[in-house]
Order: structure tokens, then C-alpha cells, then sequence
DNA sequence: TTATACATGTAACAGGTTACATGATTTG
DNA sequence: CAAATCATGTAACCTGTTACATGTATAA
């Protein structure tokens, strides 16, 4: 149940189409909440059918035309509802870290190479928010949207971080480690 | 397609039932790929049904009757495949990072204590996996399989410290902001 | 005029979640 | 024998993924 909120933000932040949401939920949002345009375009339905959002007047709804959104009262009531309201949070759940348990069994043969390219991807992602907080968050003036939006970008820089200490640490690793099945 | 890995891995290192997978899945490998009792049960008929596992001879199968499961040559070998393909690296999704963006836009009532909250569980997660680590990696003796869990409990251990000290932050930062709608 | 990009969708499927159903075994 | 617990399962639903379909505007 996180998605439409995702879009009422995205909106609230700027009224748009389904496919401009698209395009910036593969930057800014997408970093932390990604989703394709066939999802959105379908919860877009939803919360118009739920009187969240409508679609701006001004265009007219037409199959390959353009059509815009902005968030009703009722939608933003909603997302500061879901906002303050207390939520567990989800256990981790990674794929790397089940196959080094799955590699004690069955054996680390070509395991060694994905954790290098993940290494690398890690890197890149890292390399590109610390580039983001040099442009928009420059030393001095900070607004309260600033701040918040500041925080988050930190926790993906921090856990980038992580990723490529651990995941250099885990290549070190294997690489003493006896080839083949270990079990 | 990661269940029926991790259930492989679970039945390699001893073969169990279905109830007992998912209490062990509630320990250890549950750490990183949590699963309902629900989806093991189905996951095992399948596993069954492409010939990757089968019942204990033993035992007969009746409901009701516990039936435990052990893995065929071809399932350890569609395991040792899947763990040595290159696979890409989920992107982050993280509810409470969304929670803190939706925030700047409609305001920060009642966010503050969740993430208080949550601080304090991932806390208790980080002192669990410690007390794992000094149990069952007690300095010195170590196998390849050993080092290998021992990675895997490491990026749980850096990971929960990671939250413990960004929620910390976030918590300061939140102190200072003004209350109520951002916007 | 046709190819390309823009824009909005539909359909089928896979995986995860929640609620419920049913039988077997133990123990008070 | 009644209740609790162990154990296996079914069904409905929600979310996310992949492949495909369709119409509009623009530029070569």
C-alpha cells in the first residue's frame, strides 16, 4: 500500500501525466520507490475512482493524449494520514546474501564475478548521489523541505556506502576460500 | 524466483517437513528471505512436482501426517546454477524513506515517533545478531562454510547499524524542524 | 508518407499476504 | 473426551512484472 501514496507525493510536489511521473519516478522518487508506467497508470485509476486526484480541466481525456493530475483535499488528508500513522518495517530480504548462504552448500563457482559487477554498479549509484548532493545540496541555506529531503538522500548514500565496503570485503573473502562445493 | 532457492538451501543443509522450514525460515535464513507457512507449502509442491526434491521414503504422505522433504541430485544442481548466474541488484524500496518525502510535502506530525520506534527495533535486531555472532563465530576456528555464514550475518550486523545511526540523525534532525505542513 | 517518439492503456502471469479449513496428536 | 497444539493445506486478493496494443504528434 505504498505506491499510491508515492504518486499522491510525486503529484503534490507537481501535477502531471502519467508518463512525466514515469520519468521522474526513475530519478528523485524512483531512488527509493520505483514502479513502471503500466503500475502507475493503473493506480492513477484508482485514486481518481477514489476521489483522491482529478484530472486537470483544462485538457480533455482522450486516448493518446495527454492528461494531467493534481491531488484533491481528500488525497492529500490521505497521505498525511499514512504518513504519520505507524508502520512495521519490512525485513530485509536480499538475493545476494541468500546465495553466499546458498554458495556453503552448493559451492561459490561463478558467484565471485556477480559480486565484483554488483561491486561496480554499487559504486556507480554511490558516485551519482554524492554528485546529487554536491548540485543540490550545497553547503549554508537549507529549507525544512531541504533538510527532509537531505535526510533521505543520505540514507542512499550511507547504504551505497555500505554496500561497496561489504561487498569488497566479501570478494576478499572468497578469494581465499577453496574452490568449488564446500560442504 | 528466490523462494524455491532458499528452500532448497534450507533442505540441503537438513531435510525437514514444511512447518519446520518455516520455523528455521523464522530463524537464520529467515534473516535475509522471510517466508509464510503458505508459501512453503506451495513452493514445496512445486519443487516436488519438477522433480527437485521428494518426500522421505519413510514417511507417508497423508494430511495432517508430517512429510518431510529432501533434495533430488537435480535440485542441488539447479540451485548451484541459479547461485552462480549473474543476477541484477534490486533497487532500494524503503516505505519509511517515502514516508519522510511525503513529509516535506504535507508535514511531519506523528513521524517522529515511528521513527523512534522503529530506532528501537532495529536496535534489538543489531543486539540479536551480535549475540549470533559471539555464539556461533567465536574467534579463531573457522571452516569455508563458517566464513561464508559468518559474511552473510556481517551485512546483517553492518545493515541494522547503518538504520540505528541514520534513525538516530533523523530523529535529531526532526527535533529542530518546525512542526505541522511544510509546504 | 512513413518512421519515430509521445502517450495511454490491456492482459496474463508470478509472488507475497491474509484469512480460513481440516486432520492428527498430545495432554489435562 | 475436550482443548490445545501440531501439521498441512485452500482460496481470495493485492502488488509487481512482462508483453503487447493502440492512438497522436512530429520530423525526415
Amino acid at each position: 500500500m505504498s505506491l499510491p501514496h508515492a504518486i499522491l507525493t510525486a503529484l503534490l510536489e507537481k501535477p502531471s501525466s502519467g508518463l512525466e511521473l514515469t520519468r521522474r519516478f526513475d530519478k528523485s522518487i524512483g531512488y527509493f520507490w520505483s514502479a513502471t508506467h503500466q503500475q502507475i497508470y493503473r493506480e492513477l485509476g484508482k485514486l481518481e475512482a477514489e476521489g483522491y486526484i482529478r484530472t486537470l480541466p483544462a485538457e480533455q481525456p482522450a486516448r493518446g493524449q495527454k492528461k494531467s493530475y493534481e491531488v484533491l483535499p481528500a488525497g492529500r488528508a490521505e497521505l498525511a494520514r499514512w504518513t504519520g500513522a505507524s508502520q512495521d518495517p519490512k525485513p530485509l530480504r536480499d538475493v545476494m546474501l541468500l546465495r553466499l548462504r546458498a554458495a556453503a552448500v552448493v559451492g561459490t563457482a561463478g558467484i565471485e564475478a556477480d559480486l565484483r559487477r554488483h561491486l561496480e554498479l554499487h559504486r556507480r549509484q554511490l558516485a551519482e548521489y554524492q554528485e546529487i548532493e554536491r548540485r543540490d545540496f550545497p553547503p549554508g541555506k537549507d529549507t525544512p523541505q531541504g533538510r527532509l529531503h537531505h535526510l533521505v538522500l543520505q540514507a542512499g548514500i550511507d547504504l551505497e556506502t555500505f554496500w561497496t565496503q561489504w561487498l569488497t570485503r566479501a570478494v576478499d573473502e572468497l578469494a581465499v576460500l577453496p574452490e568449488g562445493d564446500t560442504a
